[in-house]
DNA sequence: ATGCTAAAGCGAAATCATTTCTGTTTAAAG
DNA sequence: CTTTAAACAGAAATGATTTCGCTTTAGCAT
């Protein structure tokens, strides 16, 4: 799967410099959610020069464009992860070893309209993560 | 509706100490959720001197024992509320005026069983929460 | 009741992820 | 090629949360 970073970034009127395309390119690379100080280390040989506000900054346009996913940890950390799957859906996040698996067709949909009936009130936004130990973390710790 | 804290306390195996029992009165009073610095300062008139690392310890306790739930907040403060319904359930919770709305039967019972079938993993927590404006805050934001 | 011992509780200070701020650089548009 | 706005770096600040070592309390035997 390949995919057309500047395509991406231009959608969301955000310039296609380098720095963005390298943490855009760097997250659909993993397999699992890395944190703002994983993508510094690894961009570090690419760029001399990249602080850490702004990967938090990168990071923060493209949750807030919604092409990566904001996870939330115990440890109070942020955490992203790109994920090809556009449809809405949400994730099983191993504590473990970072990996995420999609929860597809997850029972939620139409949830927001039926809780805004229910409730009077307005949805703004869900929260639905699951967090577990993958497969192969769970045999290990078994 | 009234509860006898004491016994809550005790079946956590939680001394019922004044301090414990106050915030536990406190967060059943509110009508929506707190944050530690709220309980802090709504406390000082009982308690001359009650630190904010208590407070969290406290919450912790509680949170840990499942008597009280978890906010999470787009602002990354911790809120806490506690919600007489023991049931496994979630909350409609509103980002204006912290007013939270149980949400029963939310459609996710067993899910944490066939996620846990479908990608041979194992479930240690999940988090279904749902942020909006309350009737009240919504008609006021039209 | 009294003394003893281990657990629980406490707040000052430290921690550390995240954000703000300010000046600089870079890139798109005309 | 100039103009103008957006991106960027890095130091420093912020502020919620946790750690730490001391103090208090409760449980229990005497």
């Amino acid at each position: 799967m390949s995919y057309r970073f500047d395509e991406m970034l231009k959608s969301l009127k955000l310039k296609a410099t380098p720095k963005r395309l390298a943490v855009l390119a760097l997250l659909a690379a993993e397999e699992g959610y890395v944190s703002p100080e994983d993508i510094r280390c690894k961009l570090q040989g690419e760029f001399a020069r990249l602080g850490l506000p702004t990967v938090y900054r990168i990071l923060d346009e493209l949750a807030a464009g919604g092409i990566i996913t904001k996870i939330i940890h115990p440890n109070r950390q942020l955490y992203y992860y790109f994920c090809g799957n556009t449809e809405h859906h949400h994730h099983f996040i191993c504590l473990s070893c970072r990996r995420v698996e999609d929860l597809d067709g997850c029972g939620l949909h139409g949830m927001d309209g039926e809780i805004a009936a229910k409730t009077g009130g307005k949805v703004l936004s869900h929260i639905l993560q699951v967090n577990g130990l993958c497969r192969d973390c769970a045999e290990e710790a078994a």
